[in-house]
DNA sequence: GCCGTTTTCGGCCCGACTGTTTTCAGTCG
């Protein structure tokens, strides 16, 4: 039982609840409580111990026994009543947009439907815009929906829209009526899998902006437009929210579409305790009074000023804004980075000046784990090598499988002799940037390596990577990897959970004991840089580096293209806190050829 | 169901947009 699979019962209860019509804080608290565990470091006893759960933020008393209950048996009682309530299919409904609680309980009460596919016949024979509350439009949407369902799933890796992302803020930036655009939301935080992208533009003409945006070659068709938010399909099937505010808004709507929302909500606290009221245009005076008295619109509320809240005694006055390290600044805070903003830690580091300097692209200086045609790369050695010079990158590692990646073409010992033979050539031929020879050598199920430490013993570096037999318990599977990088020869663990981003989940392991073993053993972990991985996740990184464990950032590139993807490491070594310190490929190289030896002469001197 | 600088009760974010209404409920973020 992952606290991923937890969290998805709590969030299946919320959805349950909501059917049921039940007190709406309730379920909110579910919600709540599912979030938290997932952004929660745990391990598996965690989950299991009442009182480590009542300590998670927005888990008390009934959830932690809920989620004690799962994780000790794997079920839960209060569930399975729930799921009995209602028929299975039920759930998928929630999967077309415009459809929420309210209208998919009318839809089963009134029609009897209960599945996408009674939900299609229903619209198709027309009954559905019968019923009280829908109509022929509603009912058109709900058929294009389900028609659009499978290429709309919602959930993408960050790499796979970065691109676009960046294509669409360009275009934006370069239109005349805007004078500040950003892309906010997730991918401004650089989480690795996105479900939206949210441009905030500051204009004086936002119709247009909204104009230029709904026109863009890449959108596919409008969702919906409005004066100030407009909501479109982009081609790759990523939904786009487009906000157009005015210049002094600006600071405001970045930082609240910025999110996370767990984020705001301490920020809007802090607002509070000093009178004010902070929204996504303004920081403005609390309604404290005023609310008790007459409940105002929603609009003359928007159109109050700063000026006002400034002459009220006992109220903190409010400072002109106008970038978001002012914001932070007017509520007692350091400027906290995007890639932060999770609601894990940095509000108690802002305030007290302990925020680190986090790592940057520019302060790589090499990186490790990269293929060639030898093994399963597209591009040979030279050209992985000159791509990297390219890059500007000091020393590169190249780390082809080992011969049990039959599927890979592994390199057995004759071939890998070959390969070092060509890389001394190259590298006497080359002044500017140094190659290592290494291997990503195959931890087999028992722990043991691919190769004898003799030959292991003749490479700069050993990448130590599972990429079989995935199907261990989880007791097995950390003995398995604490053996291999028990190994003196082994400099590092690649991609440690095997996770591929909504495709495949991470094989069951202990992490935290394997950053304890990594940290004994002097191992460096990797920060599998390629997007579709990006593990070791960014929530375990603050514990390995308290633990003293050294991060690398590799790009795992199987191609010259994709050692561009050290920038997608960069994202998640930043989302775990870490700085230049933390990371071994900030060395230069003379410092980094005596870090690639440190572990085999600490182990002979043992 | 959770939480506490209104602390064991009474709050819990709220604004934008759509579609079906005739002043608002539902959905979404």
């Amino acid at each position: 039982m992952t606290k991923e699979k937890i969290a998805d019962a709590l969030e299946e209860i919320a959805t349950l609840l909501e059917l049921k019509d039940e007190n709406p804080f309730k379920i909110r608290a579910y919600q709540n409580a599912a979030r938290s565990i997932e952004a929660f470091g745990a391990s598996f006893s965690d989950l299991q111990n009442q009182e480590t759960l009542e300590k998670i933020p927005g888990v008390g008393k009934a959830i932690a026994a809920k989620i004690s209950e799962l994780a000790t048996t794997g079920g839960l009682k209060f569930l399975d009543e729930l799921r009995a309530e209602f028929p299975s299919a039920i759930l998928e409904l929630f999967s077309i947009p415009g459809l929420g609680a309210k209208k998919i309980k009318a839809l089963y009460e009134q029609l009897k439907i209960s599945s996408i596919a009674d939900l299609q016949t229903a619209c198709e024979s027309g009954q559905v815009a019968k019923l009280p509350g829908f109509g022929e439009t509603t009912q058109t949407k709900i058929c294009n929906a389900i028609a659009n369902r499978t290429k709309h799933v919602g959930s993408f890796q960050f790499g796979e829209i970065a691109a676009e992302a960046e294509h669409l803020r360009s275009d934006l930036a370069a239109h005349p009526d805007a004078s500040q655009v950003s892309v906010a939301g997730s991918f401004r935080r650089r989480k690795e899998i996105v479900r939206d992208l949210d441009f905030i533009v500051a204009s004086k003409s936002p119709e247009a902006i909204t104009e230029f945006f709904c026109a863009h070659p890449l959108v596919e068709s409008l969702i919906a437009r409005g004066p100030t938010k407009t909501s479109v399909r982009l081609k790759s099937g990523i939904q786009c929210d487009l906000r157009v505010i005015s210049n002094v808004e600006y600071p405001f709507a970045l930082n609240y579409f910025t999110g996370s929302k767990e984020h705001n909500i301490v920020m809007r606290n802090r607002a509070l305790h000093r009178g004010w009221t902070l929204n996504e245009y303004r920081l403005g005076p609390a309604p404290t009074l005023e609310k008790a008295d007459s409940p105002e619109s929603p609009a003359k509320r928007r159109g109050k000023t700063n000026v006002e809240g400034a002459s009220v005694p006992g109220r903190a006055k409010i400072l002109a804004i106008n970038d978001e390290t002012e914001l932070y600044r007017a509520l007692g805070l350091d400027f906290i980075p995007p890639e932060l903003r999770e609601n894990c830690g940095e509000f108690e580091a802002a305030e007290n000046g302990k925020l680190p300097r986090l790592i940057e692209l520019e302060n790589l200086r090499g990186t490790f784990h990269c293929h060639t045609t030898a093994s399963d790369g597209h591009n040979s050695l030279e050209e992985m090598v000159a791509a990297a010079q390219e890059l500007g990158l000091e020393y590169i590692g190249i780390a082809d499988h080992s011969r049990s990646s039959v599927q890979a073409h592994g390199l057995d010992a004759a071939r890998l002799n070959v390969q070092r033979a060509q890389i001394r050539k190259l590298q006497s031929t080359l002044s500017d940037i140094h190659v290592f020879s290494g291997i990503e050598c195959d931890v087999l199920r028992d722990g043991s390596l691919d190769f004898d430490d003799e030959i292991l013993a003749q490479l700069d570096f050993v990448v130590a990577s599972v990429h079989s037999t995935f199907n261990l318990s989880e007791v097995d599977m950390t003995k398995r990897v604490i053996r291999a990088i028990s190994n003196p020869f082994v400099t590092m663990l690649a991609h440690p959970t095997g996770r591929l981003l909504l495709k495949r989940e991470g094989y069951a392991i202990d992490i935290p004991a394997v950053i304890e073993a990594a940290a004994e053993t002097s191992t460096w972990i990797e920060l599998n840089a390629a997007p579709k991985r990006l593990d070791l996740d960014w929530r375990w990184w603050p514990l390995a580096k308290s633990k003293g464990v050294r991060c690398v950032i590799n790009p795992d590139a199987h191609r010259v293209s994709r050692l561009q993807d050290l920038w997608f490491g960069i994202g998640a070594a930043r989302k775990g806190w870490l700085t230049k310190e933390d990371v071994t490929n900030c060395l230069p190289l003379v410092k980094i050829q005596s870090a690639l030896k440190a572990k085999r002469v600490g182990h002979s001197k043992r």
